[in-house]
DNA sequence: ATTTATTACGCAACCGATTGCGTTAATATG
DNA sequence: CATATTAACGCAATCGGTTGCGTAATAAAT
């Protein structure tokens, strides 16, 4: 009842080679019906299980998925982690996750222990500051599908799978203008991230576009994390001319800008108006309703989940590189009503 | 440059046998240093990966952890997976996490898929509708470490990691009783959960502690999703004596009450006061900011993975059964005010 | 009935380590 | 100097499947 039974232990008792168990087991077109069917009858009795690690070490796959992503505990990466591990997990994959913690160096470390292990996938969204990509060069070495996903980076042969952050900062953008604000602040994460960086060039477009001058004061860098709440508020308040309007690309950093911003009395969105980003749960939860831009992180998973699979199965090497774009969607609420 | 190299690649370059080559690696004491120093710069020269598909079938182990999580896309689920992570990462350890969205038939899968996968230990916060504990058999049979989190089960030698949810429960009702309610309305998840009986059993207590009296009335089962509000607003609002105070078993669900309630002119904290659990971050991001109990989801993972790991390193089988209990905490916020 | 295809398996190498046990050579002990 | 220890490795089995190739047996073709 405690020991496992092999394949060989099978062959023994049915008479046959190993092989044909093997084969038995994986329904090859070579052995005949009956000899199938005794050997799955037999296996079933015998409650064989087929150990996997032999079958990787045979195979030199593990039919694992790496997944590197900056930080578990945030609502759009958690999000994106289900919508991946619901098709992966479909297709009979397992997912190794691990976390960067925002850290090139644990991204690093990740990279290669994920490598090591054997995973026949990774699906990265990149750390806060990695600015040097040595260390996905393994995976491209040996073909092992490396697909980005949100926070991306361009390298051959490796998919993007993101959203039109630009046009999406420009939308936002426009929105803010169209309800007459004059005066904007967009403030985002870290500017090697593709994501922040396209943000603000949405938000200079639109300012292009409406022929909006636009300084230095009308954008900031932040770690869009509750502590720099504090800076970020005694820059709006020391601003020569004030905003009128608050581009911020996080939903979550927008929720603790307003709280800060309504204990200072300012009103919103009479004062000032805010467009967030991603539109997670918190917008529509808190007081006044926080315009956004729908920022589909389930969707994007699924997608990066069929993508990997559609690799690894059919093996289809589609374009070289290959970007997948999805649809967002400005979202309007209180926060920017006139 | 393509090709890696093996124990046996090394072995002839130097001149001595794969074994030799196996136990320098891993610096067992009866090669000499010499030896050793020779087989590890030659590996590093030649670039020498160990497999891992070989170590794992020949070692019988996969320095793999399975999870099981009802969803991932929760701030407290994937908080608590932030925790796992940081220490099977610094233990080297890889997570294999998988969702079963709440359902035991996916739970079960997902309980064999990783048992399969040979993870060397499984860790669980169980399904919604869990009633059956079988497919947890195998683990137990074979000796893998089994260890629930959050929401647990007993079952023979396996650890729990949990706060005290009646004790919680019992604070979160007396301090509504001290802040002068007088009749109560409990909201929680499915009763078949440890989280939420024993949070209601803490409520029952309270009453009992306060001599108040309570009926079927005063507590409510619900999925504690957002579909869930319109029927929990009806509830409330057709009650025969109105209630003044409300304790929901999930800030998220209890920030969509309160936005519910407002709508429909209720004061809070008023006419009736709220009181949440968790702790999660919107509870202090809405407005009024509510009152909750603070769960440290973090630190919930973080003592499941020092647990897992000493058990698979040092192989200390504590107690049989082994329950470990973390500090929750009252946090007083605004929606409970007088 | 003989030859040619097919079908259905068996054989054995292979995947890349790990590890118990035996052996040789160097060192210590009496 | 003979013998007992030790130190330092080598041998080969083992982990449990997978798979290319060869072959006996059966079926089909001539």
């Amino acid at each position: 009842m405690d020991k496992r039974i092999t394949i060989y232990d099978l062959a023994k008792k049915l008479g046959v080679s190993a092989g044909t168990v093997s084969r038995s087991l994986n329904d090859h077109p070579s052995i005949s019906q009956k000899t199938k069917d005794r050997v799955i009858t037999k296996a079933n009795e015998l409650g064989y299980k087929t150990n996997k690690f032999a079958v990787n070490l045979s195979k030199q796959k593990s039919n694992t998925i790496g997944v590197i992503v900056p930080k578990l505990n945030s609502i759009f990466m958690s999000t994106l982690l289900a919508g991946i591990e619901k098709i992966a997990n479909e297709a009979g994959y397992n997912l190794i996750i691990s976390q960067s913690l925002e850290s090139m160096e644990k991204e690093k470390i990740n990279a290669k222990t994920l490598y090591d292990s054997g995973v026949d996938a990774l699906l990265v969204s990149l750390a806060y500051d990695t600015s040097n990509f040595d260390h996905f060069a393994p995976y491209i070495r040996n073909k092992i599908p490396l697909i980005f996903i949100d926070r991306v980076h361009s390298l051959p042969n490796c998919s993007t799978i993101i959203i039109d952050n630009r046009l999406a900062g420009l939308e936002a953008t426009e929105h803010l203008i169209e309800q007459g604000c004059r005066n904007l602040l967009y403030i985002g994460g870290n500017l090697k991230r593709n994501v922040y960086s396209e943000r603000l060039q949405g938000f200079k477009d639109a300012h292009e576009k409406h022929q909006l001058k636009l300084t230095k004061t009308n954008y900031l860098e932040s770690s869009l994390s509750p502590e720099d709440v504090d800076s970020v508020i005694r820059h709006i308040q020391h601003l020569e001319n004030p905003i009128d309007g608050l581009f911020v690309a996080s939903d979550n950093f927008a929720a603790h800008i307003i709280k800060a911003l309504k204990k200072e009395n300012y009103k919103i969105p009479e004062d000032i108006k805010i467009v967030g980003f991603n539109n997670d749960p918190i917008s529509e939860l808190i007081t006044p309703t926080l315009t956004t831009i729908n920022y589909p992180g389930y969707e994007l998973g699924v997608l990066a989940g069929q993508s990997v699979i559609s690799h690894l199965n059919g093996g289809i090497d589609l374009q070289p590189t290959n970007a997948i774009n999805l649809r967002h969607k400005l979202i309007v609420r209180e926060s920017t009503l006139k």
